[in-house]
DNA sequence: TAGGCCATCTGGTCCT
DNA sequence: AGGACCAGATGGCCTA
């Protein structure tokens, strides 16, 4: 599915992210379908043409602790591994850093400069690597929300993708109620209703009302049991209807 | 060129 | 003590 629509703001920068932030649940839900418009209609980046993934990539340069740089961008994984080339080997530079923070700068500032430095390259891999881990999330949090994944556009911010992602649980969370609701009505009309005040609470802080009774433990040979693997009113088989 | 986004380094804090 | 987590700082890349 592709939304993107011609002449519409790409990047989700500034203005696109307040109003992706200030967009509450109920604007969010009532695109039950058209989420891709939705996040259009928000100034999404659906259409942008940064291409798919920037040319940054894990291993790009880390200026954070001017330190030399990796020439070339890097897979993931090799970057991960490569903690101590990462930080490189330049014990001018980590040296010129030490001084400049004095000696109260570190935390073990009783170790020897070697064995410190190696302490901190360690902690330093560590902590890429937990980066790491934090992005592949997100990645897969990306892949399950609905937006363009396409080549062609740009990857969703990681601000964006969080509120995104909230935004989908959200209108997940209310179709679902509805269509409880439905059965629940559906359930009334033949004289089954939905045991309301017995119900337990979802997540959601909601009373689920399940149509389904929870006391037949035999699995359905039809498509409820595919549903849900709990019988259901709604069905013929569990229901005792031939 | 400014602003957004990002990766990395770093020191501090908390937990095991 | 060591690891996980966090937030601030820094600097590079990209787009409007």
């Amino acid at each position: 599915m592709s939304a993107c629509l011609p002449g519409e703001p790409s990047g989700p920068g500034g203005a696109a992210m307040a109003e992706l932030k200030s967009l509450s649940g109920d604007a969010y839900l009532a695109l039950s379908h058209g989420y891709a418009a939705a996040a259009a209609a928000v100034g999404l980046a659906y259409g942008a043409a940064r291409g798919p993934e920037t040319a940054r990539g894990y291993g790009a340069p880390g200026p954070g602790g001017d330190l030399p740089a990796e020439p070339a961008p890097r897979a993931p994984a090799a970057a991960a591994e490569s903690s101590g080339e990462q930080s490189g080997d330049d014990d001018d530079a980590f040296e010129q850093r030490r001084r400049r923070r004095g000696p109260g700068g570190a935390a073990d500032g009783r170790r020897r400069p070697r064995e410190q430095r190696s302490l901190r390259l360690s902690i330093n891999a560590r902590e890429r690597r937990r980066m790491h881990d934090l992005n592949d999330a997100l990645d897969g949090l990306r892949a399950v929300i609905p937006y363009a994944h396409s080549p062609s556009v740009r990857k969703l911010s990681k601000i964006a993708t969080l509120l995104l992602a909230r935004n989908y649980i959200l209108m997940q969370a209310q179709a679902l109620d509805e269509m409880r609701r439905l059965v629940a009505y559906l359930n009334q009309g033949q004289g089954l209703a939905a045991p309301v005040a017995a119900a337990p609470l979802t997540p959601f802080g909601q009373a689920a009302v399940y149509p389904f009774s929870a006391g037949a433990a035999l699995p359905c040979p039809d498509k409820c049991a595919a549903f849900s693997g709990t019988p259901s009113a709604l069905c013929k088989h569990c229901n005792g209807k031939p």
